[in-house]
DNA sequence: GCAAGACTGTTGTCCAGCCGACATGCACGC
DNA sequence: GCGTGCATGTCGGCTGGACAACAGTCTTGC
């Protein structure tokens, strides 16, 4: 887990000005987001025509506890992680968003952000949504609130999956089930983590994960390269999640 | 944390069958229901009028992971503990819902209840509405809608902090931070909780909960009674939260 | 009022995984 | 191409808390 003594990046925030290429930028991603889908192609114009959109380098904070706007983020490209920090500054990775889904609503209605970072682990694109457009959208589209119950349930779900790993499982388990839900089908493969982001979102040390990682390797289940984890065995691999 | 060996109470129902007692019973307690707040008194009737209720004795299951039918609860009164089972049988509590509160609402809409039992620990009232009649109710009245985010919002962020409190904090702070958040403010005490039960909820042994209770009322934070705990330094307790 | 069971107190052993420390290796920018 | 920094590999010591086991105490039902 990195330590809070790490400077934390400034916040930055780049609005994209020309309205042609808004509107396209705009269009062009936002029926990715799984969230809308109900909605009709000039709905969507009219409703997010007008919504405010920023350009995040690497590494660059979305918002923080202290941020006392109530905002839905709509991630349009780029992948941003959502986490806290302890007090001693030990980092927990709550999830990571990626292309097409929305942050920061759970605080939509009433709650603070509530002690969460968010903070791009890519260059990212991201549309802002004020609490009150959004509780328009809502009172005028309960589907749209509907699919939205889906995604929050979808959440919670694996909150309390990931605490129950936590409370129940070693960390070789943990280590097995992020490796499962975080793999790319395709490749076989889970790229983009650190060693220690796995830590942080396992709520496991650096090199205890660098051990673990390693002992798979030793039995076959996985071979490990440089900011990337191969599966070879999926089947063991499930198998070593259930403990 | 008990074990699966220990005999699970088999599922008992007895609905309720006389007319007006339903109706008082109904309308009685509905009105606590916060979530439903926005309703008048005619429109409660018109939608929840027709709704079964259960009376379930302590110690019941109200339902299983394999339960495959959606529906939402409503706790009129008593008091349902909400659960998940480790492989291996150990228990931990999720949270634990009171009169005038609703559970099984997370997977109302697509999600199945995801592994979780809910057992009465006391003699319960219950209503039960269906995935159907509740998204009618949300189609109806978006206001409901936007009270319910703010529910899972808030049950979201207590997940949060539990998943963040067992990843960072050693027993003592989780079971001082257990403490506060279920603190009755006017006898300044937590009841109705075994040690147990306590242990089950921030996942910790039993014996390690007895003893750091021990430990704490050598240091006067606290006085253990039976099932029962009075919180004599509520400042000191704080500062035990904070590790 | 008494027994049976539930709840609490205590002690000792043992080990996963934290922690600190250091060494090597990869990769990207200059 | 080379160096600076990030990522990975490895090691021993140390300890919180799991686990097992048993004894004392409260409480509830009969």
């Amino acid at each position: 887990m990195s330590v809070l003594s790490k400077v934390l990046p400034a916040k930055k925030r780049s609005p994209i000005v020309n309205r042609d290429e808004r509107t396209a930028l705009l269009m062009r991603h936002l029926i990715h987001v799984d969230l809308f889908r109900d909605l009709s192609k000039p709905e969507m114009e009219r409703l997010f025509g007008h919504l405010p959109m920023y350009t995040f380098p690497k590494d660059t904070l979305v918002y923080t506890p202290d941020d006392a706007s109530e905002n839905l983020y709509i991630l349009k490209m780029g992948s941003v992680d959502i986490y806290r920090l302890s007090e001693e500054g030990k980092r927990l990775s709550i999830r990571r968003v990626f292309m097409g889904s929305v942050f920061g609503e759970m605080g939509l209605l009433g709650q603070s952000m509530h002690g969460c970072f968010a903070e791009t682990v890519a260059p990212s694109l991201v549309c802002v949504m004020s609490h009150a457009e959004m509780e328009n959208l809502l009172r005028q589209r309960p589907d749209v609130g509907l699919r939205f119950f889906k995604v929050i349930g979808d959440r919670l779900k694996s909150l309390e999956d990931q605490l129950a790993r936590l409370a129940f499982s070693p960390v070789r388990a943990r280590v097995a089930a992020f490796l499962l839900t975080h793999l790319d089908p395709k490749s076989q493969e889970v790229r983009g983590f650190t060693h220690e982001e796995i830590g942080d979102s396992i709520g496991a040390l650096r090199s205890t994960v660098t051990q673990t990682l390693g002992e798979m390797a030793r039995i076959g289940v996985v071979e490990v390269k440089h900011k990337c984890v191969h599966v070879r065995d999926f089947q063991e691999l499930a198998v070593l999640v259930r403990e």
